[in-house]
DNA sequence: GTCTATATGCTGATAGAC
DNA sequence: GTCTATCAGCATATAGAC
């Protein structure tokens, strides 16, 4: 494979990401795709397999991100307390620079498909992403408890609140880019953390 | 118009709903629709315009349910910081009483047209309602800081993250249907408002 | 690696019999 | 008010010339 033609790769899921996000997977076509590219839909076979092909390899690398992420956080010998001020700061990083393919993930994920005839399970193979991560940060959440920081409430609750934020937050920030990336962590950690100190 | 049909476009909007929640509205087809009903796709238009139609009459309906809620909220006397509460334990009613429509709120209000030609401005009377309801919530959360109950946040950072996690409500409710409704009033009161009182 | 041409199937919606 | 039959358009994807 060249370079250029990994260039390619690259500008045709950029394009895509952009697209996936503005209208959603199902409602951009093959030919959208192609337009934005400035090329015609049959020659972006050359480039990409399906276009279930192109969400596939939006949606995992963005998901294993992520897992990177709280698991090098979780791997740190901070108290679970400030663990969970860092994976707030570390999803504001992710987003920011990320933020069309995390634009995907609350929404666009379901349509990953598995195929089990092909063992392209990459539907499954996302949600077990997703369900670490959740694993995780329930985990760090129920010790940041335990350590006496935060409150014994339902942790359930408060991480789904948590996470609803988070994932949320590029379409806050695509109007409000300007804002100092340090007060938004101040005020997010503030938001969502601040009620349930001890 | 008999009681008959008015119950079969009832039951019309609420399984077009669930396959929109489940499927997204571009990913739904009539057919899909016609076959959850238990009729043939030609046959739902007798009761229904256009898929476009179901959409507007399951989205309108619901964002005027959020606006006379706040409106009334708003028009009380209570202080400003138990009107937000108030806000919340509606909000948390409106999910529950109907989870299939405001489901479609955060992602399928996109799919609603704007098709000027015939003054059927869905998306913009869409907007407009859920801009009214935010620009409330902005006015009665910027009071309750002015009556010295909330510190002087960035205001905008803090809607955003109340609202985006009251809007996804619903797929966490699905998961937890058993829960007592008080204890999640309660509990989601200390997670969005409690880390910014003063 | 890009193109034109095309295969095949599904889409929303309509016409008209009953 | 439901059906069968059908339309025109667009979907993803492929074949093969250049």
């Amino acid at each position: 494979m060249t370079l250029k033609s990994k260039n390619r790769q690259k500008e045709i899921l950029a394009r895509s990401a952009r697209l996936f996000r503005k209208k959603g997977y199902a409602a951009t076509s093959i030919r959208d795709i192609a337009d934005a590219v400035g090329m015609k839909s049959a020659s972006l076979y050359n480039h990409i397999k399906s276009k279930q092909d192109i969400l596939q390899r939006l949606l995992l690398p963005i998901a294993k991100i992520y897992v990177t992420s709280i698991d090098r956080v979780n791997d740190s010998n901070l108290p679970a307390i400030k663990k969970l001020e860092q994976i707030i700061r570390d999803q504001i990083i992710i987003t920011i620079e990320n933020p069309d393919a995390v634009s995907l993930v609350p929404d666009q994920w379901f349509f990953l498909e598995n195929n089990e005839a092909e063992k392209n399970n990459a539907y499954d193979a996302y949600i077990q992403l997703r369900n670490y991560y959740e694993k995780i940060f329930l985990k760090i959440f129920q010790e940041a408890i335990d350590e006496g920081d935060l409150k014994p409430v339902h942790i359930e609750i408060a991480c789904f609140s948590i996470l609803s934020t988070l994932r949320r937050l590029y379409s806050w920030f695509a109007r409000h880019r300007t804002i100092d990336q340090k007060i938004l962590e101040q005020e997010l950690i503030m938001n969502l953390l601040g009620g349930l100190r001890t």
